[in-house]
DNA sequence: CGACTTCTGAGTCAACTTGTCTCATAAGAT
DNA sequence: ATCTTATGAGACAAGTTGACTCAGAAGTCG
């Protein structure tokens, strides 16, 4: 099929996620209707209701926009690695439009399955991809990971939901480290205090 | 004033507020209006209007009819003391009723300022008894903290609330243990493992 | 440049929801 | 038995939602 490459098109529809994501980040879920959104976008109602006809599919489409933080693929040496996404996640956690779509999944209402699921999706893509890094770490002999390694994300990530959603602050890297003392013993071959901490990462998204 | 000792009031009063219970544990707040909750209480639309003119007042005082689980105030020996709790607290976290209105309370639109106000309350609360508790576990040699305890609830209670909201699952005995672990080092003076751990709680209001 | 195709925005419309009010009635108080 | 008062049914205006039409503007292509 041809691409829709027709610049109004694209136009209409990138003004209609923009409104509908600031709606989001500011009022909530509920706020993302065809009305608000198309007056805020500058925009037809119709226009809205020709490219969206249901209203939690442009919900969710907005939040596909919103790029959510979760982890590469772990390189070696893990523990710094590791405690680069940790800080990167813990960052992006503060950001006011991945906020949003973090509380919006966390409600996830059983009214959207999309939601849902996508919830789901993050958590195991997290998870998973912690796992790898703990194996991994595991298998350089960097580590000796504590009880079961089920537990993992709970303990890393829970904290740093905790800060974004109850108790609003900053993450100090003391915090992080103390992350990371939570995954089991690590065997530091040297004192790798300090570990160049210095791009900050652009947002990515899941596959 | 006299105090409202109709039965009809009463009995109107806790018919619509468990409807509004039900409706927000089964829908999410959106679900919570006038005409929904009126259906589901088997109560005309005005006589909910007539109690509760502002909907966003009825979901408020639904909420503060589930009760929010927090710590009481420490004993010792502390340890199992809040093993018990952090239990107790996983526990309640997945009851449908509480796992409602704690997401309600984190999504906390900017709507809502009532909303907001009761979890920073959640969170100041929980916060201060948790280190209430970990101060009289220090002063008593039970404990030497770890870090700066202003990170203690993140870590403690973070992964119960990932548990509950991100990624749905039992929490094992072993991750409480982990939990405590997290927080300092125990000087326990005997192997204590396995403290009775019997009472199913029933939930604590906040003061 | 000019003819064509397609998207847009304004507007209309019925169905529905929201908030307010009225009133006969039944439940409770005295 | 009578007086009070909360209730439920319904009427009502105002606003929202979703669906449709249509002239005209924007973009494409010969």
């Amino acid at each position: 099929m041809a691409d829709t490459t027709d610049p109004r098109v694209t136009r209409s529809r990138e003004a209609i996620l923009a409104a509908a994501r600031e709606l989001l980040r500011e009022e909530g879920p509920p706020a993302v209707t065809h009305q608000r959104v198309a007056a805020r976008a500058g925009v037809g109602r119709a226009t809205v209701y020709r490219h969206w006809p249901r209203p939690e599919q442009l919900l969710t489409d907005a939040m596909a926009d919103v790029p959510m933080p979760f982890f590469l693929a772990p390189a070696t040496p893990v523990r710094p690695w590791l405690e680069r996404q940790l800080r990167v996640l813990a960052d992006q956690l503060a950001l006011p439009d991945v906020l949003a779509v973090t509380t919006t999944l966390v409600q996830g209402a059983r009214s959207q399955p999309q939601i849902t699921t996508r919830r789901d999706r993050l958590a195991t893509t997290i998870g998973r991809q912690l796992r790898a890094a703990l194996t991994l770490a595991e298998q350089a002999g960097e580590l000796r990971v504590a009880g079961d390694s089920r537990d993992a994300p709970a303990l890393m990530i829970g904290p740093l939901l905790y800060r974004g959603l109850l108790e609003p602050g900053p993450v100090s890297d003391d915090l992080i480290d103390r992350l990371l003392d939570a995954a089991g013993t690590w065997t530091t071959d040297g004192p790798a205090e300090d570990p160049p901490r210095e791009t900050p990462h652009p947002p990515t998204t899941e596959p």
